[in-house]
DNA sequence: CGACACATGTAACACGTTACATGATTTG
DNA sequence: CAAATCATGTAACGTGTTACATGTGTCG
């Protein structure tokens, strides 16, 4: 629902048309989530459909039609119930990360920490990378503010592959005693 | 492509039927991520599809027909891509609350602190829910994972919603100066 | 002129998800 | 016996994603 509810949510800002939507997506999320023009052109269509959206051809001077998309009064309540929304009513979405080590785990401990210790050098090194990208964004507040949240979320990532070890550590032993 | 992944994985430790996948796939993540049979069967099929699976009708001692899913060389090796795959080669997932916090800034300053402060109170709940779950779970060591994964990211994202207020915080005060 | 950005779209496919239908077996 | 669990599957739909086709305008 990311870019249909992301779609919405610029169109609220007033309206505007496909390609221009793409460039403003990509902006607003300081271009850390690429789209494809594509997927904004059927995107649109499924809002249309789904009556959230309306199109109008806005003939300009130069007599070029271009498709203008404007959000709906179904758009916008929609679109409310968005902004509302908190995660806890559904189950959190499924990461690939936490699969991986779980799946791992149930193979058994050996194999777990094997995975843990790869993916904690990977998740390091993209740490830095990211710590570094930061500093050359500060003047960018989107990327800024993307870019805090992906380093927060790899360092809470890094401190849960510390507690898995810590607690496959601790099984192993009491096991072994 | 998680539940693909995911019952690969599973189908790793030894051939299953589907009913059975769905249930160990539920056991291994400690019951937060459920799983509807049916997603299992046509994930299946997609799996036989494209030759990393191989079904078997197994006869049981009292006639009745069950199918017998068994993994593949070729489902092995693509398990073994999955295992060593790490973040970093592709773009963040989307995620929901980060998309919210980013579109709101795109509206303007003062949305976007309504939004974070809503979003950060039933957060704040979520963690304490979260954390009672947790003590009455430290017996399962998968349901004990998971929620340690859950816990901190949730905490991760606490702190970064009060980064972006300060960041937002901060800018309205020096345009204001 | 050629490359590049602007601009629109379609067809095809992948995965996730649910609702529904069907039947056997087990258990209170 | 009735309800729950085990077990298998299909049809339909939703979103995400890409590859491709097409055309205009602009700038070096």
């Amino acid at each position: 629902m990311s870019v249909r509810a992301g779609l919405l949510a610029l169109l609220d800002a007033g309206p505007s048309h496909g390609y221009q939507l793409k460039s403003e997506f990509e902006a607003v999320t300081g271009g850390v989530w690429v789209l494809n023009v594509g997927q904004v052109y059927t995107t649109l269509d499924r809002l249309c459909r789904d009556g959230l959206v309306d199109v109008e051809i806005h003939t300009d001077e130069s007599g070029v039609d271009q498709k203008r998309y404007a959000i709906t009064a179904a758009g916008r309540e929609e679109l409310g119930t968005w902004w509302d929304a908190t995660p806890g009513d559904e189950p959190p979405p499924r990461d690939e990360l936490q699969l991986k080590v779980l799946m791992a785990i149930s193979r058994g401990p050996g194999h777990a920490l094997g995975v843990i210790t790869r993916q904690r050098s990977a998740l390091t090194a993209l740490l830095q990378q990211r710590r570094r990208d930061a500093r050359s964004a500060s003047g960018d507040l989107a990327a800024a503010v993307i870019l805090d949240a992906l380093i927060t979320r790899a360092e809470a990532d890094l401190r849960w592959l510390d507690l898995c070890e810590a607690r496959l550590v601790r099984l192993a032993e009491s096991s072994t005693r």
